[in-house]
DNA sequence: CTTCCACAGGAATAACAGGCAC
DNA sequence: GTGCCTGTTATTCCTGTGGAAG
């Protein structure tokens, strides 16, 4: 039945986005004055998971290539690459401009001298910026001439809320860009032309399913493909060539589950573990956890734990993903977990 | 009200890992 | 190899906070 499985995996990006054409004009005219060889004002990119964010801007970026030939791009994720050093990294390595060789040993002030002496004309794209923690590279690169900075981020707060007053100032009035959840009718159109790329003819699904699907995603594209994805799987493994609404049902969870495990491979194994137990103690207790109690089991779990000043640390970090949840300052400190809401 | 103490989080500092120069 | 950079992770020591018990 799968024909094509490949544009059912999240990293796949479509020739055409559906739906975003709104966004995408906004966007194209913002970097308009790439087109003329001069800088684009900084860009920022709001709105929640799952509605095409960073798809658009890849996409929009890869347009504006085909005309601006010297014109290059560094993309860089900054939950993967949170601490500015990393950042910076990446974005030589996306110029190619790597460091003879592969990492480190070179101080991160050698990493802003050798951007700044960069010579072409390129747009910066940080993606989750919200997550980066050094907010002042974002300043560094702002006053280099060559660089169009486009920020994405789920909520603007997120961002200005950790950043100092200079670079607020430098990013205020900038474009916002703002993107709204898919709409169901939106959602289902977007599933049923990966369904049609996906899978053999005859047509294992009917769009009466994807609108099931659409709507237990709420909004979230990455969740709605996921799930379809699952469901075929489901199919499939009962040697069926049509997908059931049973299937769905079951791959509803499974799908939110993947979601999220994409998440936690990102953690480190101290946090995962962290994670792990919170989760546990939640979902069988029902409250939020305290801390002597995560301290203990933690050190009982890990085989070789970290100190508890530590531990603290990860904690704030999984908060700061926005997996886990923390109340109270003091002896009223609770750790829970984020709710995903459950719609 | 005061005292206690579990807990948070800042600062300094050390241990480690990789790259580079010698 | 040895030493010397670097960023990163962890430890140690410390002060401050706020709920609870006396």
């Amino acid at each position: 039945m799968l024909q094509n499985a490949r544009v059912l995996r999240p990293e796949f990006v479509p020739q055409e986005l559906q739906h975003r054409d709104h966004e995408h004009t906004a966007l194209t005219e913002a970097l308009n004055p790439l087109t003329r060889g001069e800088r684009a004002d900084p860009v920022i990119i709001t709105g929640p998971t799952g509605v095409g964010k960073t798809h658009l801007t890849k996409f929009t970026l890869e347009r504006l290539q085909e005309t601006e030939l010297g014109l290059e791009t560094a993309l860089v994720n900054c939950w993967q690459n949170y601490s500015g050093y990393r950042a910076l990294f990446r974005i030589l390595e996306n110029l190619g401009r790597t460091l003879d060789v592969h990492r480190q040993s070179t101080p991160q002030d050698e990493l802003i001298e050798r951007l700044r002496d960069y010579d072409g004309t390129c747009v910066i794209v940080l993606d989750e910026v919200d997550q980066l923690e050094d907010k002042g590279i974002i300043y560094d690169l702002r006053r280099m001439p060559q660089f169009t900075i486009v920020l994405i981020t789920n909520r603007e707060e997120d961002l200005f809320g950790s950043i100092d007053d200079r670079l607020q100032s430098r990013l205020h009035g900038t474009r916002t860009i703002h993107f709204e959840p898919y709409g169901l009718s939106e959602l289902t159109a977007i599933l049923r032309s990966r369904a049609d790329a996906a899978f053999s003819h005859p047509d294992p699904i009917s769009t009466k399913l994807l609108e099931e699907i659409a709507d237990a995603a709420a909004g979230d594209a990455r969740v709605a493909i996921t799930v379809l994805r699952e469901a075929a799987k489901n199919a499939d493994r009962a040697g069926r060539e049509q997908i059931t609404s049973a299937d769905i049902a079951d791959a509803i969870p499974e799908g939110r589950q993947a979601v999220r495990d994409q998440n936690l491979e990102a953690l480190k194994p101290t946090q995962r573990t962290l994670y792990k137990i919170i989760e546990e103690y939640v979902s069988e207790h029902g409250k939020p956890m305290q801390p002597s109690h995560l301290y203990a089991e933690y050190e009982e779990r890990a085989d070789d734990p970290v100190g508890n000043r530590q531990v603290r640390r990860h904690l704030n970090k999984l908060d700061h993903y926005e997996l886990v949840t923390i109340k109270g300052s003091s002896r009223d400190r609770r750790y829970g977990l984020t709710s995903h809401d459950e719609h």
